[in-house]
DNA sequence: TCTACGTTTCAACGATAGTTGATATGTAGG
DNA sequence: CCTACATATCAACTATCGTTGAAACGTAGA
């Protein structure tokens, strides 16, 4: 991930309305929510929701199918994996121990005890 | 770390100038960078830096020290932390493996090999 | 094909953020 | 105390972002 695609990531993430469908999307799992429940969920309009989820989408946060009348929207885990690793890359120069507790937080998520951790 | 605080830190983040600066001082590690120096790395006007820096600092992403007549900013790896965190947490309802790239990535970072990983 | 539903697009308005220049603070040395 | 240096604050301007309402598109069922 180069500096101009973080850029745009964390300039959708910093927005009230696309945070909390991030969230929405990221607890929601790889099924994703239908961009009308996601209207409901961080109560927006849905000409105004439609707006963010496609500089969501933009972004690489998010991705879309389509399944009927609705369309889904699901958190694209690889873009937001990236843009954890854009910011912290190279933060051990010589001291391991400030940047630990970042990997210390994310490793606390129950992922570590999935069995596709090194996959 | 609440919502309002990551939205302050995401927006933050979403800015050229900031990123930069962030970016700048993850790399730095612990002793830091004078605002004169992060003048001239980011290029951008003293003035300006300054109003960046305060903001950078306000989102909880940074501190600073006096030394002397400079003043040395450095980067918060806590809050850096908080902020991955906040971003991932609940990634895993029943589906481990979507966000277990996440942890792996933030794993590959040279922390690993540090002794404080778990402390 | 017609209607209903879900979603997206577009233009326009109001609010907010970033830059600039001038000025102020705070610190060290002569 | 006075000057030089480093950084911070303030007001004003411009550009960009987010919201709103109206309208269009695409899909499914009668």
């Amino acid at each position: 991930m180069d500096e101009r695609q973080a850029l745009a990531a964390f300039a959708a993430l910093g927005q009230e309305h696309r945070l909390r469908v991030v969230r929405a999307l990221v607890t929601a799992g790889p099924n994703g929510l239908a961009a009308g429940v996601l209207a409901e969920t961080v109560n927006v309009a849905g000409n105004n929701l439609s707006f963010h989820l496609k500089e969501l989408s933009h972004a690489g946060l998010i991705t879309s199918r389509r399944e009927g009348k609705s369309v889904i929207y699901s958190a694209a885990y690889a873009g937001l994996s990236d843009l954890v690793q854009f910011l912290m890359r190279d933060c051990c120069q010589g001291h391991p121990e400030v940047c630990a507790p970042a990997v210390a937080a994310l490793a606390a998520c129950d992922c570590t005890t999935g069995d596709t951790l090194h996959a």
